[in-house]
DNA sequence: ATGTACTGATAGGCAGAACATATCACAGCG
DNA sequence: CGCTGTGATATGTTCTGCCTATCAGTACAT
């Protein structure tokens, strides 16, 4: 039995008549005649009475094609399912982002992602890399944006944007007339930092060899780098934020932000997600949502962009967009 | 789009894994791999996320795996309706009869029936033989029990049994005590019959030239021999009567009844349906019902009878069954 | 590190299904 | 009697569906 023997017989049924009924099917009648044969012989059953003038349903026919018919329905149905499922901006995104990114990225990326992808609302879900990485790839999240280097097996990388990283101290802090700080100043502080489980502590502890090694470094209590700024602002101690971190929204005037000397150190943030992945659209818009974002201290990335950072970004070296969109 | 895509995609939604659902689907895995590629480039919609480790269905896969079931579902349907549709005693059969016939067979054939096939209940249909003809044709009915002969092309016809006629008259007629009668002697009697649109009654016009030719024929109203017996039991006239029609069922005090002298004029009784007329089966049990109702004056025939009477029936000529069943 | 086992995708070849064209057998009608 | 229209049949071609063999990549144990 296959789908066109049940579009047949519903033809025949409503034309009574083979000719006709081919005609409507797009086929010749031996084509139909013949199939309708097999379908009944398949069958076993006999489902029209065939005389020279005339084609009637026997008594199953009549129900055998009715039958077909809601079939054939059931069909139509899966292929109007599929149609409305083609558009791949239709359906939520399920976006999981590091807790360094995140609160400094969202606000403004989901009302611009609703803008121009209004059927696809985001799901987000903040974690650390490690975990997030699990969830990719058991399917909880569909896209990841977090900091490079991620580099796994079956996973594709888009990277954005690189972000530099910025001194935070309290704003009486004898560093906070400074214009720029060298690296290597930090020992000389207690330097709060979230665990070791944030690949941004991590990163800061790399720029800056003094804090990872010495005694500089300090771990900070839970998953925010806001409780660090607090603590900060009380006088804590300083740190060090991303760029992004230290936009209007999150400034506070027991603050001071002094910028990292030349080269500063940063981190490059990308979207990342399962090869298999079908939904390219998405995240397509997705990036360019988030490239649009206008953050402070960001250096938007060419598309072709490295997935390792490579040397630190200054001015000086500066990526360009290639001239050919 | 194919049942068999269908099922595939189902199989692989079940057991997240092309191997095992190819080899549930008794395909190999390469198979059954085109053909969920095939079916999701035509629904332009991508199914399963596979990745090495695992394969995930998509949101619209999901759905799409969820309306296939549902289709095959109803393909299950119709081939249960036909399963219950193969069964050819399934389902009323629709029997046309001549009034000659029908009150003679249908008391005892409506039990029979019932008896070997409980769930074709027959449905009557009495008329002459010209309108069961058209009945017959356009599918009023399925099946003619009538006298033969009956030459319409597109028909089958199994002639059953061979049915002497016998002369009734008034039981204190002056016939009454013969031991036979020839046909010319209905010449001497008023003889009452059907009018001529009733096959019976231009057979025993035919079977009696005199009767037809000269004054003694006297057309009775209706369309029932139980007419014209009763008009001859109250002393109109003589009749000639098929001999199932003197059954004891039938039987009256008032009336004798005189076999014609070999050999006795006879009709030919047939079941007749359309080529096109699938249930054979139910045919075959219609006749072998009537063929063992023991109906009196009645020769069962072989089944390659002639469907032309030929040769009146005597007993000198009976035909035998073929030695091989 | 490296070999083994497992995944799904791909390549090439073959058999059968599905189809088209041409023709037949038959009924109905003028 | 010839003409028209019916569905069935015959024959050849095209294409689909499937097979086996193989590849490419990941996971995992050694």
């Amino acid at each position: 039995m296959n789908l066109n023997e049940l579009r047949y017989i519903v033809a025949v049924a409503q034309e009574r008549n083979f000719r006709r009924a081919a005609e409507r099917c797009f086929v010749s009648q031996p084509a139909l005649s013949t199939a309708v044969q097999k379908l009944e012989e398949e069958l076993g059953v006999q489902i029209f009475e065939r005389s020279r003038t005339e084609v009637t349903l026997t008594r199953v026919g009549a129900r055998l094609v009715e039958q077909a018919q809601r079939t054939l329905e059931e069909v139509e149905r899966l292929r109007a399912l599929a149609r409305e499922g083609r558009d791949q901006l239709i359906g939520a995104l399920r976006l999981g982002v590091i807790h360094t990114v995140g609160p400094y990225v969202l606000p403004d990326l989901i009302p611009a992602l609703s803008q121009v992808a209004p059927e696809m609302p985001l799901e987000v879900e903040e974690s650390t890399t490690a975990q997030l990485e699990i969830n990719l790839k058991n399917g909880l999240v569909d896209v990841l944006l977090l900091a490079l280097p991620f580099d796994v097996p079956g996973i594709e990388a888009l990277p954005l944007y690189d972000e530099v990283f910025e001194v935070v101290v309290p704003a009486r802090h004898r560093w906070a007339r400074k214009r720029a700080l060298p690296p290597q100043a930090l020992s000389e502080e207690r330097v709060l930092l979230l665990n070791t489980g944030h690949c941004f502590s991590n990163q800061v502890a790399e720029a800056c060899p003094e804090v990872g090694r010495g005694t500089s470094g300090v771990s900070a209590p839970g998953n925010s780098l806001e409780t660090i700024r607090n603590m900060v602002a009380s006088g804590s101690g300083v740190t060090v934020l991303p760029a992004s971190a230290n936009s209007e929204r999150y400034r506070s005037a027991l603050l001071t932000v002094v910028p990292f000397t030349d080269p500063a150190p940063s981190r490059r943030i990308a979207l990342v997600w399962r090869k298999s992945f079908g939904r390219e659209k998405a995240v397509e818009v997705l990036a360019t949502a988030l490239r649009s974002l206008h953050l402070p201290g960001v250096t938007i990335l060419p598309f072709d962009a490295a997935i390792v950072p490579g040397i630190p970004f200054t001015t000086a070296n500066a990526p360009k967009p290639p001239a050919s969109a």
